[in-house]
DNA sequence: TTGTAGGCGTTATCAG
DNA sequence: CTGATAACGCCTACAA
């Protein structure tokens, strides 16, 4: 156990081997012109050694490291777990890493653009809302392409890929109107997220142009307890709804459970609800909850098609449709 | 927009600003002796040009390269997140980063032990069970520590944190009989997971040792859906178990779903159901489940106190208690 | 305090 | 087909 120890290099290889190092280097090269025979004398020196190739001096070289840094804002929803699996999967079945970087605000991602730009990371894929123009423009100086999930941020090195928000919040509506709902009700997510404002304009849009009125609104958050609250806010008064549309599907969980405990009222007799991201969870018989599911995988795979276009190419948004999934939550007996 | 670009390099900024290379080193090093005059000359340049240092040298020479890599199974347990979350915050507070590798089975991580040498990562967290001895010797062999949660692989470079699965099957069986259990069922998760054995082992000690029958098995698998059919195995004879201890919660909320539905029975008032994860969704109303916390931040921060714990040290296996989260499930009114 | 020179491990280029 | 050599960008002696 030397103090010092250092992993064997191509050198250490190649002296075992008796070849030179750029024998080596070729032997580890596909594709590359070696002798057989001396392909197997490196191989066998290798093994021996316990040598592999160290991937820093080619990143050094060509300024692409292989590695795509994935920024979110946190996990506590299951809607990131599943971004995160899909990218996952994807990355590895590109031969890529993947860097994940928690942000908590967008200061923080300021901070962190310095040690991306060290490790020379080939792109940044944001999964939360990145609303900090001033870490893109940062990146964009450095060149490092941005992709952004359901953001609006624009720019040179920035592509963006969004569920279709607003398309969404537009069947809903026709969807609560259809199933009989009269008195419709809004739970937002936080007002900085441009999926749930193009959500919430596309349900008024949708409502407005059946000739109904428009919705009551509440919350301000994707989480549970958001959901909690506002079914607490909206069912408080006399004016109860009877269809609500919840900007998330965690929120909506919020909405449904908190109308059976603290009002009494089922779902979908009494209320019709509408999530949004479809999570395993809305087909758990508690919920049987209607939503939209955002289709990670086409996301994910118009993301990574956005990570190799380059730089000023002409498409750099493209959106993905949701596609609607019914379940009990909407269907009255 | 030149096709090749390079970023800006410490020599580009000396060449701006009239000084040597050195002195850009020095001036981004913290506490080097430099002129203030100098140093604000090279700031100066730095930031006309848009320069951030390069990390790859410094890890080429050290061999450190400040990047954990951390291996998960999958993401569709909400702990898995938990426990990302929790790892994502303690290394980004130690100033490090986290690859994330996500491997399908042991097989797929072995190749890509090569990667994880390739980028000098300096240590390896595996969230999932990692059975593969053999991934672990590569690992060792190439003298990069291993920290594996909730696991049972031993060797030089290997240290493990696991919570006290055994002990939290005891204190099952112990509250199970406390509220009226008498007839009791186990639903397990996969059967290569050390984490599942051990809490059945326990859980089956705790039964023993209270001089009660053993409990009727199901199960195999850590998700909703194993549950629902661990349930409909385990009720669908005469003899149904009144207690229920499900190797997670996941399984238990399947559980719990199937018995309202299928069998038209109570938790708790016709079954008493315990898991273990203390998910956020344990909480939630429809289930309001007993579980045991594994208290992710105390694993975490093991963890991390063990990643850097020098090779050939004597602690190397580090077990955080479970605590018992108490709720309606066992609560029979 | 500053500049010069060597080396980290690899790939690419060129001469043999 | 093979071996020597020059980069890549930084840090760390060492010399001025």
């Amino acid at each position: 156990m030397s103090g010092n120890w250092r992993p064997p290099s191509s050198t250490d290889v190649a002296r075992a081997a008796g070849v030179s190092q750029s024998a080596v280097s070729r032997a580890f090269t596909p594709g590359a012109r070696i002798a057989e025979a001396t392909r197997a004398k490196v191989m066998a020196a290798a093994e021996a050694l316990g040598y592999r190739p160290n991937l820093l001096p080619k990143i050094l070289q060509t300024n692409r490291s292989g590695i795509v840094a994935v920024v979110v804002g946190g996990f506590y929803n299951p809607y990131f777990a599943m971004t995160l699996e899909a990218f996952s999967l994807a990355l590895t079945a590109a031969g890529r890493q993947m860097l994940l970087v928690r942000v908590d605000s967008d200061r923080v991602l300021d901070g962190v653009v310095d040690q991306l730009a060290g490790y020379r990371v080939d792109a940044v894929v944001s999964a939360l809302a990145l609303t900090s123009q001033d870490a893109a423009d940062q990146l964009a100086k450095l060149r490092i392409p941005i992709v952004t999930l359901n953001s609006d941020l624009a720019g040179d090195w920035i592509r963006s890929v969004s569920s279709d928000n607003f398309a969404a919040g537009e069947a809903a509506a026709r969807l609560l109107h259809a199933r009989g709902g009269t008195r419709f009700g809004f739970v937002a997510g936080p007002a900085d997220s441009p999926a749930q404002v193009a959500r919430e304009a596309g349900f008024a849009q949708g409502l407005a142009s059946l000739g109904l009125p428009p919705a009551v609104r509440a919350g301000g958050g994707y989480d549970y307890a958001s959901g909690e609250a506002a079914a607490r806010a909206l069912f408080a008064g006399p004016e109860r709804p009877d269809a609500v549309f919840c900007a998330n599907d965690l929120a909506a969980f919020g909405v449904i459970d908190t109308l059976r405990e603290a009002f009494d009222l089922k779902v979908p007799d009494d209320v019709l609800v509408v999530g949004y991201d479809n999570l395993d969870m809305a087909a758990w018989a508690p919920y049987r909850l209607t939503s939209f599911d955002q289709d990670v995988e086409a996301l994910v795979e118009a993301a990574m098609a956005l990570l190799s276009v380059e730089a000023g190419a002409t498409c750099v948004a493209r959106t993905v449709p949701s596609q609607l999934v019914e379940r009990e939550s909407t269907r009255r007996r």
